[in-house]
DNA sequence: TGCTTAATTGAAGACTTCTTCAATTAAGCA
DNA sequence: TGCTTAATTGAAGAAGTCTTCAATTAAGCA
């Protein structure tokens, strides 16, 4: 069943690079705690219609979001429990590791750069 | 305190982009079983040089490994344990996750694809 | 139907990141 | 010193990602 293989370690990097965008961390982060319409993404995040869609783009063709339409809304849900355990896991290592590093230090004692 | 503040929520963006590149990956989970040479991340990864350097000079600059000469050649290790919690975390969830899609699943059926 | 709000799409240019090449630095050894 | 191997650097072009804009689709409501 080989066809076309995907050596698992560049797997890996896709998907941390699907990672690697603030937007897209701040959209899984709210998702982690409920689903979300976009329109609440929206006033949430701050950012421009069309540029949001554009990275909820990007997690939907990952795989990593689902969306469904509500009435005039469409609602936006992590796809599985494994993505909030991910987020979790990198949340607390990175809390730890960047907290030994001088520069970025500040970022956490900052109140406005919770989550 | 603030001064320069980098929200969290980008510090884990670049953090995340960091990793996502599949050399990087690699010199990463090898140097989570033991500290590594140049050279022998060099014939483990079969690249230029030169490319291999590139890659870890940006692991070296986001202070996620370190490196130290030892006589002829240069060591590698990783900066601290909190990066193989990292590596283990995302291996686990990962492996999960692409273990439900798929088009990825051939990845981890077949045995050259291994780490 | 026509209007409004919600959301997505495609395309263009700006910006980053990758790869490769040639040049350079450093150590070991004859 | 001169030669070899080990590793890094800087720069150039290719490739990829981001942002923004205008256009489009879909639902709700009058």
């Amino acid at each position: 069943m080989p066809g076309v293989t995907v050596p698992l370690y560049q797997a890996k990097a896709e998907f941390f690079r699907m990672l690697g965008h603030p937007v897209r961390i701040r959209v899984l982060e709210l998702l982690g705690e409920a689903p979300t319409s976009v329109k609440d993404l929206l006033s949430d995040i701050g950012i421009e219609a069309s540029s949001l869609s554009q990275q909820l783009a990007v997690l939907r063709r990952a795989g990593i979001v689902v969306s469904a339409r509500d009435g005039g809304q469409v609602v936006y849900a992590l796809a599985g429990p494994d993505v909030a355990d991910l987020m979790r896991a990198a949340r607390r290592i990175l809390t730890e590791m960047l907290a030994g590093q001088a520069e970025l230090r500040a970022a956490l004692l900052d109140a406005d750069t919770a989550a």
